[in-house]
This record gives structure tokens, sequence and C-alpha cells, in this order.
DNA sequence: GCTCTGCGGTTTTTT
DNA sequence: ACCGCAGAGC
């Protein structure tokens, strides 16, 4: 222990070894918290702590198993096994489905996810017939979601004339009776959505004062990580569990809470020394991460906030690079700079893929920058996104497990009742919705007595129905006896899913089919690590559980040495050595969404600052003149978290690539031309818009923003002419012949020996005076003709 | 009940 | 640009 302990710092080594009592650890980005937390709980072990009365909450799966594995090589693995460490979602359901019955749900509910979520209300709206264009099943359920976080349920809410008036100003005035009818129907599916884990935990908790004490007695010390993005139901759980024996330790970051969009409340953090008495305070402000320039420069950008602990950031740490600027023309062109620059930089300096990370606002922007990667044969991964589980073939299996193990699963049930076709159409579920509803008893237990029932379907209709649960009902006892893996590819096999899905030999199903089949070896991992880790089988409990919280940060798998694209709150938490933050545009990033009051833009400057203090050595900004979205060019100005950059940071790069025109320089379709660079400060300013920006930036400086901001005028969505390389390629194309000297960026002089194929396939043999005869796509070549 | 097509919403971020 | 869905025709 000593050992690990001298590892630490001064500032380090004190929280550290504080045992008891309430502690606060305001840690910057990259000062090593984490370090911290592993080697806490470590020491309190070490102390004679029982690992059976830690628990420790983690913002994703991943991070809590690489803390474990961490702790285990300090103080051993059969101790560290007894530590509950996980996200609040997985630890919480875990005490749920033991103390379940008290709620009067089944120990084997299922997990609703959003989707999930969203079916249902859209049904529940649909079956209320009320009209989906002012009751969006999305808002609905960000109001469902967001009453549950502030544990408001439907009696509260009914007793709430405030906000049942705000519903009502929504033009929304039956929202309680739809808020009602999601909570029955979960409730009656046995299931319970994101939410309800943290709601049932507090409600589990307030009921049942011998459970609360039980759990107290158990959960002696308490850590929390991320804690300025807990939301209030979190917040109270870790009171109430803390509240006994006040050893509760939280870590956090308030310049980094970028959640308050699901909830999350930064006054979580700022009021922590309010709710306990003697609270340590503990301030990790030395930077081990990255260069000074990059500290530096995400310091100024915080500075902008006025929401904000006293904390300075600082590093010893190299000055190292600046910051690159860089303007592309269109999404296209950033995404070619980004890759050609990987490109070089790997060259240049050895690096390896993994050395990189792009990040970005939003999803969407993904796709331009991984055209270019691909196209430069660059290896990467995409974090999140549509994640491998909410892919429709892979949800579709998962309805039929989920229906094995809760046979009340609506949602499930709905999703396959018909899939692959059976004949069992909408109308005949909707008479069975109806009737379950008036029996109140499960679609499913209807189905199983349909004789008995009222339900008005045709005799072949009741037979197709029988059919369907005796189906679930083999697959049931198949349960008994099988593993995960072995049922999975039983189930896969005898409804003809993969057979559905290959029939058509479309390469989107072949696709699919290869994902499912992604999914059953999976689960044969899955199996094989269940029975060597845990006293288990495998079992599809197991396993639905581990599926329905999974973190998109948590998939681990394929050729570690890629480019990682994600969003920025995925990239929370991480660290690269080289960070491309792309999309610097304003109404992207900040985003069109929330600029409307303060906190919203102060977040999305917290979300800023995340991305650059991702970056150990090297950051690059981009941002493009135009964009497309929504399937149309429209124009861009760039964005104002650069210019809130203190420009000694920076290094504004001209890009060439607007001489694309130029037929002897525009075949580079990549944009790889090196760029000018000026290192004279001011030589190239970035072109903000002159007046709209002047008025936002002197409201912030005399603080006479309202905190409604004037709606912005629509943006004039001029499509412009779009700008391809490909034209101009081809051009050239057209002129090179066989015999011609041609003189290429990397392989130097050679001679045309032939031209095959046409349009955007044409591809030229060329013998190159030094590296031999290649062939190449004059698509992407960037040859100019000598001769 | 099935299948095709056109329409509309989507892009803010996620446990 | 893309996907999912509703509605119409079979």
């Amino acid at each position: 222990m000593e050992k690990y302990l001298s590892q630490l710092n001064e500032a380090q080594l004190e929280p550290t070894i504080q045992i008891d009592g309430p502690m606060i650890i305001i840690a910057g980005a990259g000062s090593g918290k984490t370090r911290v937390l592993t080697y806490r709980i470590a020491y309190l072990m070490h102390k004679g702590i029982d690992p059976f009365n830690i628990l420790s909450l983690t913002f994703t799966n991943k991070a809590a198993k690489e803390m474990k594995e961490r702790i285990s090589t300090i103080v051993g693995a059969s101790e560290a096994k007894n530590l509950w460490m996980g996200t609040f979602h997985s630890v919480f359901a875990k005490i749920l489905r033991i103390e379940a019955d008290k709620l009067g749900y089944p120990s084997n509910f299922t997990i609703y996810d959003s989707q999930d979520s969203g079916r249902l209300i859209a049904s529940i709206i649909k079956e209320l017939k009320l009209d989906k264009d002012i009751y969006k099943y999305k808002q609905v359920l960000g109001r469902i979601s967001s009453y549950k976080n502030s544990l408001i349920t439907v009696r509260a809410y009914n007793q709430n004339p405030e906000l049942k008036e705000a519903d009502a100003m929504a033009r929304r005035p039956r929202m309680g009776e739809i808020y009602q009818a999601y909570v029955d129907r979960c409730f009656k599916a046995g299931a319970m959505d994101f939410d309800d884990l943290l709601l049932k935990t507090n409600e589990l908790l307030t009921r049942y004062p011998e459970v609360l004490m039980k759990y107290q007695n158990r959960f002696r010390y308490i850590l929390v990580d991320e804690y300025q993005d807990t939301n209030h139901s979190q917040y109270l759980i870790v009171r109430a569990l803390s509240d006994k024996f006040q050893n509760i330790c939280v870590v956090g970051d308030d310049a980094q809470s970028i959640y308050a969009f699901r909830g999350a409340n930064i006054n979580n953090i700022l009021n922590f020394q309010k709710d306990y008495d003697g609270v340590n305070v503990f301030r990790l402000e030395q930077n081990y991460r990255s260069t000074k320039n990059i500290v530096n420069a995400a310091n100024s950008i915080i500075d902008k906030n006025q929401t904000k602990l006293d904390k300075v950031v600082w590093t010893a740490n190299d000055e190292g690079q600046k910051i690159k600027v860089h303007r592309s023309l269109t999404d296209g062109d950033e995404g070619r700079y980004v890759a050609s620059t990987i490109f070089e930089e790997k060259m240049n300096n050895q690096l390896h893929n993994s050395d990189f990370a792009i990040l970005y606002r939003t999803n969407a922007q993904s796709r331009s920058i991984e055209d270019a990667l691909r196209k430069r044969d660059i290896p990467y991964r995409i974090y999140g996104g549509t994640s491998f589980y909410q892919r429709k073939e892979i949800k579709d299996v998962l309805a039929y497990l989920r229906l094995i193990i809760n046979p009340a699963d609506e949602e499930a049930l709905k999703r396959i009742i018909n899939f692959p076709p059976r004949a069992i159409g909408q109308t005949t579920v909707d008479k069975l919705i109806v009737s379950a509803n008036g029996y109140n008893r499960t679609i499913f237990e209807v189905m199983k007595n349909i004789d008995k029932t009222n339900v008005n379907v045709n005799s072949g209709t009741k037979n197709k129905l029988k059919n369907f649960v005796t189906l679930i009902e083999s697959f049931q006892v198949l349960n008994q006896t099988a593993d995960v893996f072995e049922l999975a590819e039983h189930v896969t096999k005898t409804t003809g899913i993969i057979k559905e899905f290959n029939k058509d030999g479309t390469p989107e199903g072949v696709a699919r089919m290869e994902n499912i089949e992604e999914l059953v070896n999976g689960m044969k991992d899955f199996v094989e690590g269940q029975k060597e880790i845990a006293d288990s089988r495998g079992s599809l409990a197991e396993f639905l559980e581990d599926v329905a919280l999974a973190t998109d940060a948590d998939a681990d798998k394929g050729d570690p040495d890629h480019v990682a694209l994600m969003t920025i709150h995925l990239a929370k938490g991480l660290e690269f050595s080289n960070v491309f933050v792309v999309g610097l545009e304003e109404d992207l990033f900040p985003s069109a969404m929330s600029m409307n009051t303060r906190s919203e833009l102060e977040e999305e400057r917290r979300l800023f600052y995340v991305a650059l203090t991702r970056a150990e050595k090297q950051a690059y900004l981009t941002y493009a003149l135009s964009r497309y979205r929504w399937g149309k060019l429209v124009d861009s100005e760039p964005s104002r978290f650069i210019q809130e950059i203190d420009e000694q940071y920076l290094e504004i790069t001209t890009p060439t690539e607007e001489l694309r025109f130029n037929p002897m320089l525009s075949a580079d379709i990549f944009g790889d031309t090196p760029s000018v660079t000026s290192k004279k400060a001011g030589a190239n300013k970035i072109r903000f818009k002159p007046a709209k920006q002047a008025v936002l930036k002197k409201d912030f400086k005399t603080n006479k923003t309202p905190e409604k901001f004037v709606p912005k005028t629509p943006k004039n969505l001029k499509p412009v002419a779009k700008v391809q390389g490909h034209a101009a390629a081809s051009e050239s194309a057209g002129a090179l012949a066989v015999g011609n000297l041609v003189k290429h960026l990397r392989f130097g002089t050679g001679e045309v020996l032939s031209i095959e194929g046409v349009g955007a396939d044409v591809k030229a043999e060329i013998k190159f005076q030094h590296g031999g005869t290649k062939k190449l796509l004059l698509r992407f070549a960037k040859l100019e003709i000598i001769n």
C-alpha cells in the first residue's frame, strides 16, 4: 500500500487516507481523481474495512470495471470481488430485484429502455384518442421522466396545480391521465424504466425503514464519482443511505457538469457542504494530463461562466503546441482535413491510430468524418450513436428473450407477436390490449385464455394466438436448463428470424443477420465469462440485466488500434494524446437548442471545456463555412467558443482547399495540401459575422443579458452548389493519357502505363521511378501531369 | 392481413 | 439524406 500511496502528491494523498466523515473532492480535469478514488478504496480495505461495506457509484459500468480491476491488483481479486461498484442504475436494479416483492414487482422485472417507454407512451396517446401532433410522445416522455427524477408521482402531480397548469399551457391538459396510464401499464407489464430504477429505490427506502436500515448498515462507506451529474433522485438515495454513518465521499468537477438536460442538478455539488456537518473539502488542482497551452486555454473558456466553484487548474507540464484552429469550406472538407492530418501525424511522428480522438456535438456529424477516414484506410470506431443493442434486429431477438423471462412484458410482446409475420395483425393486437385492460390482465394471459375471453376474433386467429403462446412456453421450458447462448440459438432458428432477414439477400438483410450472429456469439463469451467469474450458469436473466444497463462506452472489442469517434458527452472521463473537436459553429456548438438561457449556454461552454481537456498533447478545433444539415447545405459561422479562447494559445491555419478550383491543385480531394500556417497573431483572423457577435459580446461583458435571449431570426438557408473534388479530378483524368509523365505527392515521378475503367472508377497504372508500379484511382490520386 | 409507397420528422447530448 | 410509419390497394 505504501508503494501506491507514494505515487500521490500531497493534495491527492490527503483525501485518499481520510477514512471517516463526509468529504468532497473537487477535482479539476486531469487531476488524477480516478487514481485517488481507486487508492482510497484500496486504502479503506487495507485499514480493515470489509469490502462488503463499501459502495462505489460510478458514471459508467466500464469505469467501475476498470477501477475494480485496478483495486484487485492492489488488494487481491478475492477481496475486491466483494465490493459493490457500478452505476446508480445497475447497483439499484440489483437491490430492487432483491426487494421487488415489497413494491409489488416480480424480481425478474423487465427494464424498459427509452424506446420501449416511447412506444408505450405513443400507444397510450393513441388509445386515449389524443392528437399526436400536440401530444408528441417524445415530449410527453420527457415530461414524465423529469417528474420521476424529481420524485413527483402521479398523485403528487395531480395535487400540484402549478405542474398541471404548465402542461395545460403547453396545450396538454391530459398529461396526468397519460402519466397515470403509463405508470399502470409499466407496473402491469412488470417493467421499470430507467427513471423507475431510481424512483422505486427511493420509494423502497422511504416506505420501509427496516430496508433503509439494512442498506445503511451494509454500505457504511459510500463513494460517488461524477457527483456533479447526479439528479435529484440520485441525490436523495445517496443522502438516505449515508445518513447513519455519514461516511460519504463525493468527487466531481462543477466545470464538467454536462447532463442538466437529463435532470442532473449542479446544485448537488455546489451545495454539498450545506448537506452534511463537518465536511472536509479537498481540491485537486494540478493537471497531469495536458500541456500548459491546453490547460490555460481551457481555463480561459471556463472563466466566461458565472456559476462555478473556486478552483484554479494548473499544470507543471510542458508548454506544448498551440491549439490549431482550422477552417474548411464544407463538412466534407473538414473530414478530409481531419483524416489527412491524422495520416500525416502518424507518418511523421510514429503515432498510433489510438492516439487520436475526434469529438463532436451531435452523432449526425460522424458521417462525413467516417467517409474521409475510410478513404484514407484509417481504422476508426464509433462509440455511441445507434448502439448495437438498439438495432431493430437485436431488439427483436432480445424481445423474444425478454418475453421468456417475463411474459407480462407488453412492449416485448407487441414487438414480436407478428415478427416474423405470423398473420396476427394490428387489429387483433388492439383487441387484445383493450381486453387485457378490461380484465386487468396481461396481454399474454388473455392470449393464453383466449377461448374464455370476449375477444372478438375468428377461430383461425385464435389458433395463431395459441400457437404463439405455445411457442413462447416451449422456450420457457428450454430456459429451465439451457444457458443463454443455447437458448438464443434455438430461438433465432425456430422463430425464423434468421431466415426472415436472410430471405431477400439485400445488403441490409445480410448485415442484420450478421448482427444477430454477433449477438449470439457475444452470448457465448458471456456464458463462459460468467461460468469462470461468478457462480452462475450464464442464465438468460443475468444476460438481460447486463444488456439493459450496458452503456455505450462499455463495449470494447475489435482492433484496439483505432481512431475514436464519439460525442463529447461520451468522451467525459477519457483522455487522448491528440483530440479533434469538429463542427465548432454557431447553432451546432453551441447547439441552437441550448442558447435560450444563460444556464443552457453555460452548460454548452462546460461541454466545450470537457472536449478541450480530453487532449494531452495537441488539440485541433475545426469548423466549416457550410455544412449539410437536413440534407441541405447551410451556411454557418464560427462558434463563439473559438473566439472566447485567449488568442495567445491558438494557431490559426489558413486552409488551401479554397484553391481547389485551380485545376492543377484541385485533384486533391482529400484536402491534404499542406496548410499555410501563420504564426503571426492576427494575420489570419477568423471571420466572425460582426453585427450579431458584437451585440452578444457586449451583453456578456455588461452582464445585462436577460435570462432569455431574444430568439434568433431564422437562418438564411440559402442552398449552395455542392463543392466536391470529383468534377475537377475527373477533368484532369480526362486529360491523362498513356505515356504521360506524372508527379504524385508521395510516390514522386512516374509514367502512365495504362488507363482503365469509366467515370468515377477510372484507374491508371503508373510506374514510379521509386516505389514500383501502382494502380491508382484517379478520383483519389493527386497527380500533376508533367508532359 | 400483407406490401408498397409517399410523407414527415429528424439532429442535442444518455443512464 | 435517411428512416419509420401510416394509409391505400391488393
